[in-house]
DNA sequence: GCATAATTGTTCACTCGGAAACAAGAGTGC
DNA sequence: GCACTCTTGTTTCCGAGTGAACAATTATGC
């Protein structure tokens, strides 16, 4: 056996054993895997991908809170800080100290980011799509039911 | 009042449309939430969850090659590298230049290292059950089968 | 044989995410 | 009023992940 080895599957299939059927170990994978799928999609944009996502957020949900919406997604506030600067440099959101509240400082997206944000909400919505291509529509709607009992949320019409 | 806990309502109120309906986006999620759940377990050892599943990795395909293992885990090499060196350092692994092909490195756990990735691997299947708690046993399995057809693994003993 | 490409892993420079410490505003008790 | 604490967000520092360029080895074309 020159190069090839006498067991060609070795080389091919590594063992992974129980780690196969945990579920955190597959959905860090799977994260990875759609992650990047939807990554190699992002052509037109020049914002990561928890930009655009925060951005959608911000447009949907004006004046929030900035803590409001990283505790939602799950963005440390260290992180929030710096996102939202940079947001904030590309003149897509405008940051506001309440009046009520000095501490606390609400978004808002400007007027151009509405306009990206309306753009990036149906780009990642189409790009969710294909880069989960291999499921279909009801594995999908399964996929979001048991991903949402993970995180915690309610799910609206729960059935099963 | 704790910060993140009762103020649930202000939280719910935010609007995220679609995206609670998105798949990747509720991987990004839950794949956060398990990962921070299986992390805030882990008190006994001193190891990165990556570095454990290496470790795992390592010792149940001795002498696999190092870009094998990175690549079937989605780690890229240059963190791989890295990562390896760790352990090395820690007497847990050993790294050989394979005589065949001197450009390839061949990965095996130390005794000290079998032993560690034995309890980490006992561990992590323990931990994984109790972070994904909310969901019962069919539904992690449900789960599990819906995450391998994402990450494009095939399915072993699963009649679809 | 020798130049060229492809594979395997590493180094480098950079960005991003995280914990801890900090600053500033608001609430509480006296 | 004043000290104390809690909340909200920021700064600082560090570790981890990434792409690009690199070195070393092997395969390929002629």
């Amino acid at each position: 056996m020159a190069k090839g080895e006498s067991d060609f599957a070795a080389e091919a299939e590594l063992n992974l054993g129980e780690f196969e059927a945990s579920a955190s170990f597959m959905l860090r994978l799977a994260e990875l895997a759609s992650y990047q799928a939807v990554s190699s999609l992002q052509t037109e944009v020049e914002l990561s991908l928890p930009e655009q996502t925060v951005l959608v957020a911000i447009m949907m949900n004006p004046d929030a809170r900035q803590g409001s919406i990283a505790d939602r997604l799950h963005i440390r506030w260290p992180n929030m800080t710096k996102l939202v600067a940079r947001l904030e440099k590309k003149k897509l959101i405008t940051r506001r100290v309440s009046a009520e509240d000095r501490r606390v400082v609400t978004l808002t997206a400007t007027n151009e980011g509405v306009e990206v944000a309306r753009g990036v909400r149906e780009r990642l919505i189409a790009y969710d799509k294909r880069a989960l291509s291999m499921l279909d529509e009801s594995e999908c709607a399964q996929l979001v039911a048991l991903l949402r009992k993970v995180v915690g949320w309610p799910s609206p019409a729960a059935k099963s």
